[in-house]
DNA sequence: AGAGCAGAGTTCAAATGTCAAACCCAGAAG
DNA sequence: CTTCTGGGTTTGACATTTGAACTCTGCTCT
């Protein structure tokens, strides 16, 4: 007999399908698609711009691309810039900027376990000024991401006591 | 003339050998990978299980858990269930926990932009029970990862006023 | 002890994806 | 109307992924 639907559907505590984890998942499936939100979370949203700071092929920077506005993740827009030609920038949408948390709590953890605490950029809190970081916090007290800043960090290190 | 050094030096402001984020995407470079790791947060270790869950190949399973094991986000761990044989258990190490904040970050993007809003899992601080997400908190503000509690939401809202 | 079985993993061919370089195309400058 | 340049697509060699079949090991049952 040996009933293949015997056992209790010993399964992740939460599927795949119901996931929001998972899901997003399929939103963001490799490396070069985070790697290309990064680059639109600093703000860089040309083509060519995107493909020398990553090192993508273009071939696969152009299916990329394409699957982040299919996903409403940015949007493209033509744009003027000054006198010269018509150019494309790529720019994150509502939704794709509100990646960053995510995109900074992998940068926060890299810059603890891979470059021993030495981070690269700091983040503060645009109105007073003061650091801030990814982390837990009961609902309803964390920053609206309106209010987020960030900068190139300082080798030096900035008036902290 | 056009000189196309004009632009002062247009390039991410973070290249990627300095940048935390994209060290870490590095450790955690694909869908499978981002998958596991989602298992074994939940706390599923074995191999079976994880395979059944997400529906990976055997082959694909093996090579990356070899690698998550390499690049020490989990250790493998052989216990005895019981008077049952032998098993191995992946185990997430305390690096890889820290990806916690990362992956729920995700979740609560998935839940709220392609799950409109309905979470399947509930994140509680262990101590006052009360619920908490991830979010910018000023720096020092954070709950620490051990206070952290996560159960499967229930359908019906919990006594939030 | 010997047979069987389950978990964990390896191997293999076919399908798919990636890379780098070459090619294309539209619009602005000349 | 030619050239240049940003933003691609195409090409073909190469690498990875998939899924099915196979192996190995060590319990468990008799």
């Amino acid at each position: 007999m040996s009933n293949p639907e015997d056992s209790p559907v010993r399964e992740s505590p939460v599927p795949m399908s119901e996931c929001g984890a998972a899901l997003a998942i399929e939103q963001v499936p490799d490396r070069w698609t985070w790697l290309i939100l990064r680059e639109m979370l600093y703000g860089v949203s040309r083509f060519a711009d995107i493909q020398a700071d990553i090192g993508i092929p273009k071939s696969v920077l152009s299916g990329r691309l394409a699957q982040i506005v299919e996903n409403g993740l940015a949007k493209k827009k033509a744009y003027r810039d000054g006198s010269s030609r018509t150019r494309h920038a790529y720019v994150l949408t509502q939704k794709g900027r509100e990646l960053a948390p995510v995109i900074l709590a992998l940068m926060q953890w890299g810059d603890k376990h891979i470059k021993n605490g030495e981070s690269a950029l700091e983040l503060t809190d645009k109105r007073s000024g003061n650091p801030v970081k990814i982390g837990i916090v009961p609902k309803g007290g964390a920053l609206p991401l309106r209010w987020l800043h960030f900068a190139p960090a300082r080798q030096d290190n900035e008036g902290k006591s």
